[in-house]
DNA sequence: CTTGGCACTCTGAGGCCGAGAGTGCCAACC
DNA sequence: GGTTGGCACTCTCGGCCTCAGAGTGCCAAG
């Protein structure tokens, strides 16, 4: 199993493990509290619902299942699903067909990586009907291609980086003096004959460390290179941020019907922090993982469940990517959806470098 | 008035207007339908209520208002908003100190011209607690300011051009043949030597259809010029484009609290074309601009309004921005920001450039 | 033209009722 | 001991009624 198993569960007998199961599968379907008179009937085990009554009222006890009222069925809490997603779920693989269609939509030419995660997103959150989510995280090692330097006005300059496969960054800065194109030319030039192709930690370390302390003693050129360099390379160029698409799909879902919940984990969604903190925890679990509800450390998830996987090029982890819906989802299709995406994704990315 | 005055209105007895004025004022502040009794006392004409009656029957008549029910008060219907926005609302200049806030927030230094328009959204959507949203025209003035040709695989090239101040594209073609790095680049020089500051449409005219046809008779380097200018210069760069910023806000006013509207109305934020469509009537219309439910055009407006407003550097429009919220808002509040904002933005792309 | 009076209408909250669904418990059964 | 049918109990939900409150339209008088 991909995705590890959290809680500890005390035995359960077989029979009470399938019904549990039937249940849920019963409750994701439908979306109604399950009774005793349906599950005796849908479990296929010529039980009398009154034997049914019985055990699911030792579920309940456990902690498995909840009723709304008295007199509605039951219904599974988080540690009922919990279980469920653990030990009872059988995930069939997707469809030679359907894992053909995401391929196809995946390999189109893009542009950069953003446009590539806001494809990836809405293919995600168009095959589940539910909310997409694609992160691009900062990337441990981020290689110098190119580098330009364009004089705008007196004392800015616009820094345009060429990075890793494709990446290209465009950044403002302050200087000290003006700087005449030509120098400016020189200083890029020197930049690309010496570091186009190292990591830039390592352009970072060797210019700066090595050159500053001895700026006083540089010629022209070297002085400029130092100036342009330290701002170029002062933070890290590739921030860590994610994208969404799809958000609509969560207000048709009756689950999230209340406008103020949903209403919250829109603002989430755009304040950022909260989810990014979940993902980069999903960074370094290998396969598909999954949130229930509140599990995933935040109150604005009540309700929803987080399934994610990371994408990998070459054995390093590049990003996560997932989906967000009500827990009330179809796992069974919902897994493989986002494990295919995560391995189609990272070949993609794997033939574009 | 900045905003034209669409429809043709009868003439309105002063008192009536006055009436008309003081109800949607009303309306607005408080949600409820405006009943003879409270209207009477917030005129301060000395009328009694059944006066007020005799006037709301009329009014009702003419189409500027309707009533929910029977016995609710009555709720300005858009051509009563339409009267009022056109003739009676008087809109207070804004607080000089609320300007060199939004002045300050504005004019932060940014990377980019799309990192400006969130920012601006942003601010609109927090002042007005209403969604914000700014427009980047796709200008008929592109300046061609850099190019540079990056080698990426065999057949691929990575392309970064330079636009108008800062603006920095950059895309990847398929070329014919491989290129070597100095192939490209001399290409890239003789293309920055001979266009840079020139209007990209003159670039294409000048180089593809002069020397298209007698390619045959071209040296190398200026076969490498004419392939690459011919992917690069082949669409127009900048593509037409807004940025959506505090949809949330409209999950909050009680008017649009059906989800399915709301719910439409997000995918219109999400497809764009609709919405363009209305901006691009605005491009032209100098001042600012206030359409009312469905006077936008698109069904899924129904019970919003749009308020816009061109911001221009040196005549020329550059874009619209504007926001949109329930037809219930505080226009006497909403149209200076909208105005000041626009400003604002104007000299801040003054001064980059 | 304005006004007070008055009958009328409509909404919305609260209460009541009955049907339906599901439960828990118990005694009986295998 | 697990399983079952029976049965009383509980709870929700929709329909129906009622009533207070708000607001209207109309009319006749000022």
């Amino acid at each position: 199993m991909p995705w590890e198993p959290v809680g500890n569960h005390p035995n359960l007998n077989e029979r009470t493990q399938h019904l549990l199961k039937v249940l849920v599968e019963r409750y994701i379907r439908d979306g109604q509290p399950v009774g005793s008179r349906t599950l005796a009937r849908d479990a296929g085990l010529d039980l009398s619902p009154a034997t049914i009554r019985n055990v699911m009222a030792d579920l309940e006890d456990l902690g498995y299942l909840q009723s709304p009222h008295t007199s509605a069925g039951r219904v599974p809490t988080a540690r009922g699903y919990r279980l469920f997603i653990d030990a009872l779920l059988n995930v069939p693989p997707l469809d030679h067909r359907e894992v053909e269609i995401l391929r196809r939509r995946i390999d189109q030419p893009v542009q950069n990586s953003a446009e590539l995660a806001r494809t990836v997103s809405d293919l995600l959150s168009g095959v589940t009907r539910l909310a997409g989510i694609v992160m691009v995280p900062r990337r441990n090692v981020v290689t110098l291609r190119h580098v330009e330097f364009l004089p705008l006005s007196e004392n800015r300059v616009l820094v345009v980086l060429v990075l890793n496969a494709q990446e290209v960054q465009n950044r403002i800065i302050q200087t000290r003096r003006p700087y005449s194109a030509v120098e400016l030319n020189q200083a890029a030039q020197y930049l690309n004959g010496q570091f186009a192709g190292k990591g830039i930690q390592q352009v970072r370390e060797t210019l700066l460390r090595d050159l500053r302390e001895t700026r006083d003693n540089l010629d022209r050129l070297m002085q400029t290179v130092v100036e342009m360099a330290e701002q170029t390379f002062e933070i890290d160029p590739v921030g860590e941020d994610y994208v969404v698409a799809g958000q609509t799909h969560l207000m048709q879902c009756a689950d999230l019907s209340d406008l103020d919940t949903l209403r919250q984990l829109f603002e989430a969604f755009n304040h950022k922090s909260d989810l990014l903190h979940l993902f980069d925890q999903c960074l370094h679990a290998d396969g598909v993982q999954i949130f229930i509800g509140e599990e995933a450390g935040s109150s604005v998830l009540q309700g929803c469940s987080v399934v994610t996987a990371p994408y990998t090029v070459e054995g390093q982890v590049l990003g996560v990517l997932g989906v967000i819906g009500p827990t009330r989802m179809a796992y069974d299709r919902v897994i493989p959806v986002v494990e295919v995406t995560a391995r189609l994704l990272a070949a993609a990315l794997n033939d574009q470098d």
